[in-house]
DNA sequence: ACAATTTCTGCAAAGGTTTGCAGCATCGGA
DNA sequence: TCCGATGCTGCAAACCTTTGCAGAAATTGT
């Protein structure tokens, strides 16, 4: 039905070995054959069977991606990103959601590793022992989360949990809650450690509570946590919690942010569409996403190889300041004098 | 590197073709040498090598999904659907993102085509004619569109636009405006149709707005032309569209649903997050996904064939009663006395 | 025990491409 | 005019699996 290189080569004149050249390396070929092949292969609508191809090179042409939660979209971002750069490279994107399942997202790494190049696994949540194991068989970058010795894209979410405490402290707040997202998270870890660190430099109080579901309804049970701890400002694990912890607040007639301030992670588009639009720490999400499937067609690999320089390599991230946050309210202010 | 089918023959003293065999057609082998064989491929963790099965059987193992938007939240949960059902047979989903552009979408089902055993297309943007052609060449499932001869999925927009009309007119509205989408969308159309034919039986008003592009931006804009229109409620094309309108409403310090009553189609998560939240026709995105794989495996092929049987598969939707309708204002209704 | 079935297994071809190696033509130089 | 070098092109093997066909083994009936 489809035709193949044999149809091209008779159309044109000349062997199959010839067509396959004209697409793979077309400076070995004369100007003048290449044409004549080229404008046979158009003619007959030639395009190469990748299957054929793949089981000779040993490639695919394809590159998998694993989210933990495609609901999340924070996920369909990076998506976004890395579906865009891998078109450019002529590779076709394999998709698959873990449903925040360790253990499935292990498995579909493999199922996927045998029919991939490479693939990107977007805040895994399997164990890094898991993942060094099966970095050995597959070519793996991971996405926010950092396992020795594979390469992987990271975005700075420990600064942007000190940029986020230095705006609480701005504005006067002294004590804050921490929603933690999944304990197997890297974001989460790397969060808490950045909010830790800079709140205790600047003499803030901090809670810890959760951990939550990384969703909205984790934020709606968040909320009340919250306000039971007494604090004056939250930051959530990511904006699904925040928005989540909006709604419930709400719900109890606490205004935000006159009683209470809330930051988020990840700056969703639905961070902007919230009343009150969410002050929230922005994460180059597409950009990661790109940058993850260049490192698998190798553009970018070699200086990634090295965990050092991964670790460097984190992407900036910044504070993005809207109606969600505000000084805190007199009263609370006087207690603590 | 990997096991090959001729090392599990070897280890279980069979051929090759045994080894095949006791993967896809087991019954055809003795019980004990299809032990023997599994044990041994167990074993060597040979897994067979997709590429070369393809190339024999003339089939990928590989299904496409494409879309539209991917930051529009209606689509990764049906890409949710699609690949879940998808893994549950076997299949390997493959994702592009035609970023609202119809040449664009027709490129990726051309390319696309190639490399997989069938394609869903969601929201199609590209031209009838086009659509038609390329099902010729290749297995295509159309989502929420309709294209003679082309087996489809339909969610029943018209009746959805019905209920919210009907529930409009129930409390009292008189004059409403339908934000209208992309042209080229199906769903727009249905919406429209459904929208209309309900508000001349019950004797409402309905301006026609737009298009605008459905997204929260388009929302912003449409907004104002809402209020110029002076009308008591607004269906928008969508809950992104809905939810811009909801907010560029808050701006000009019009209450919702005091002042303004909206409406929006898909019940995305973020309509019940915003505040107010959004009174929506829910569709049955995950379960149209699934549908949608279920006719490309064969599943339920035979009764989509007919292009009346896809229509009367309308999916159902139904109206979600939230925070964001109410009675029209009082002086509106004096007015219209 | 033997013939006739039935059940199971192996052989070999086929599927479409890439690629090392060798052959041919072409060209420049002597 | 001829030789060597250079630049293109073709041959054929290889990649790994599936499957029609035929042969071997096991089973049944007589």
């Amino acid at each position: 039905m489809n035709a193949t290189i044999h149809d091209v080569a008779e159309a044109a004149g000349v062997s199959p070995s010839t067509v396959s050249r004209a697409f793979t390396m077309p400076d070995l070929l004369r100007a003048d054959t290449r044409e004549r092949v080229l404008a046979a292969a158009k003619r007959l609508g030639y395009q190469p069977n990748r299957a054929a191809r793949g089981l000779i090179t040993g490639r695919t042409g394809n590159i998998g991606v694993i989210v933990p939660d495609l609901s999340n979209p924070f996920f369909p971002a990076v998506l976004k990103g890395a579906q865009a750069r891998a078109r450019e490279s002529d590779y076709a994107v394999f998709l698959a959601d873990a449903e925040e399942d360790p253990v499935l997202e292990e498995e579909l790494i493999r199922a996927m590793a045998k029919q991939v190049d490479g693939v990107v696994i977007c805040s895994a949540r399997a164990s890094a022992t898991a993942l060094t194991s099966m970095a050995r068989d597959a070519e793996l970058v991971l996405l926010n989360r950092q396992v020795s010795g594979v390469p992987a894209i990271l975005m700075d979410s420990a600064g942007g949990a000190r940029q986020a405490v230095d705006h609480l402290a701005a504005l006067g707040h002294q004590r804050l809650a921490y929603l933690n997202g999944p304990s197997s998270s890297w974001s989460n870890k790397a969060r808490r450690r950045g909010l830790k660190t800079r709140s205790a430099a600047l003499g803030l109080e901090v809670v810890d509570l959760g951990p939550f579901p990384p969703t909205f309804e984790g934020g709606l049970m968040a909320a009340d946590l919250s306000l039971a701890a007494k604090v004056t400002a939250v930051l959530a694990y990511n904006d699904l919690v925040a928005l989540g912890v909006l709604s419930r607040l709400g719900d109890r007639s606490v205004e935000v942010p006159k009683d209470v301030s809330v930051v988020g992670f990840d700056d969703i588009p639905m961070a902007q569409m919230s009343a009150p639009s969410l002050t929230t720490v922005a994460m180059p999400s597409e950009r990661a996403g790109r940058l993850a499937v260049d490192v698998l067609s190798g553009r970018i690999g070699d200086q990634l190889r090295e965990q050092d320089a991964a670790a460097r390599h984190a992407l900036p991230t910044s504070l993005i300041v809207r109606s969600s946050t505000a000084p805190p309210p007199r009263a609370t202010r006087r207690r603590s004098e």
